[in-house]
DNA sequence: TGATGTGAAATACTTCACAGCC
DNA sequence: GGCTGTGAAGTATTTCACATCA
């Protein structure tokens, strides 16, 4: 799924966390389990078994305690995890420990679901600032902020400490937001522009391409339309499934 | 990535176009070769290489050629791939050649701005129908259609044969909101819904988790905080990464 | 006893490297 | 000569199955 390797963090042995080197395909699945966390903890769940946190995630339970595994988490035998202190040590290990800002490039119709989407705050993200290239967009007030001016990057970036860039734009735009991005010292940027970015090593980028979802499903429905439609076909065999990352 | 297998399609053989059984992780990544050669095509390319195609699609050469080649798609040794060949391939085989009706449901922030996202049409997808549960929302016209009250769903289903449901209600509403689009014989959900929905085999559900992708950058951005602080490390060595899906 | 943590096996995916064809 | 298609090698991920421990 990604190209990523980080080489595992050297020496300095017994010092602090050590940030352990997880498969990047954990560390997709921690955001997933924190949320299953959070809502047995709104329960009154004090403690969970990996069974059943591993379906309150959809994923199995195996794969749950591997994963968990791997952040050296302790869970108690014959009893379970509990609930708390997993979820601080998995926010510990994502770094959601310190509230992060966000900038947001591009306020079309898009760009302003997002703005106003309280998923991120809950979370603990701050959309700290919306810009835009066309100035009949700046000065408007969305949610509280006000729009500016996509030039206004470098300053908003320090006033802000921005540590994430978010990209809404048309494709055609970008490459060049995201230039601008990088040029500011940013290196995590989600983007939700269909196009693939060009960046330098050390900059992080997700892909989120809503029709790109739309066209997987496509391809399952296609599937099943044909096998249904054979005589002798058994009935399809398939499970949920999720976007892996 | 993904729990996905679907037996190979059986006997009877020599018939038909005989629907080769692709791995996940391929079929995830057509849209984008698609998208690619899309771009290519409108910029008068008529054949493109592997590697051209993979560097426009952010992806490497071989692994383009191993996806392509599992279609038994036909490039020409010395030349490379005929570009219009290669889109009508590629949307033979996702299932696009038929324009698919797509249902959303949930007319909130996102959803707002997913019923006036552009991108689904230009990729062969038609939003017929806007579904919500609060009747003060009921009645109201988006981009040309008028919100209907999601009980509404088995009468739009038959009358627009939708092929495809999207949730984009709040979390508590999601998986009744499945229910119902099972109930009416949907067997395709995209879910924006920050939850696990359960539905029976047979129906595929894809989640985008705006948040979840926020803290999966989140991670990276703290352990490439925490690698430049200590003093011996090594600059990191991150490439870019995309959501694989 | 009952559930975690984990080697080992199985599977999936990626990359290499080159034969084969245009 | 250049580029595709692909076996084989290498990696990553998932799953199994059970030793281990509260």
């Amino acid at each position: 799924m990604s190209q990523h390797r980080h080489p595992g963090a050297p020496g300095r042995a017994g010092a602090v966390p050590a940030l352990p080197d997880l498969p990047e395909a954990t560390v997709a699945r921690l955001p997933e389990y924190l949320r299953a966390l959070h809502a047995l903890a709104d329960t009154g769940h004090e403690t969970v078994s990996s069974e059943g946190l591993a379906s309150a995630a959809g994923v199995n339970s195996a794969k749950l305690r591997k994963d968990l595994s791997h952040l050296g988490s302790y869970g108690t035998r014959g009893v379970g995890y509990d609930v708390t202190l997993l979820i601080e040590q998995i926010e510990s290990v994502l770094g959601l420990t310190q509230c992060r800002s966000v900038a947001l490039v591009g306020v079309g119709n898009l760009g302003h679901a997002l703005a106003g989407y309280d998923g991120f705050a809950s979370r603990g993200f701050r959309i700290a600032a919306l810009l835009d290239a066309d100035p009949s967009r700046v000065g408007e007030e969305i949610n509280g902020l006000v729009v500016r001016h996509v030039d206004d990057l470098p300053r908003v970036a320090v006033e802000e400490s921005i540590s994430i860039g978010v990209i809404a734009t048309p494709a055609p735009a970008a490459q060049a937001v995201a230039d601008q991005l990088v040029a500011v010292g940013v290196t995590s940027i989600l983007n939700f522009a269909p196009c693939v970015l060009s960046v330098p090593e050390g900059v992080d980028v997700r892909k989120v391409d809503l029709a790109i979802e739309l066209q997987i499903l496509s391809f399952h429905e296609h599937r099943k339309a044909s096998l249904t439609a054979l005589p002798g076909g058994l009935a399809a065999t398939d499970t949920q499934e999720a976007i892996g990352t």
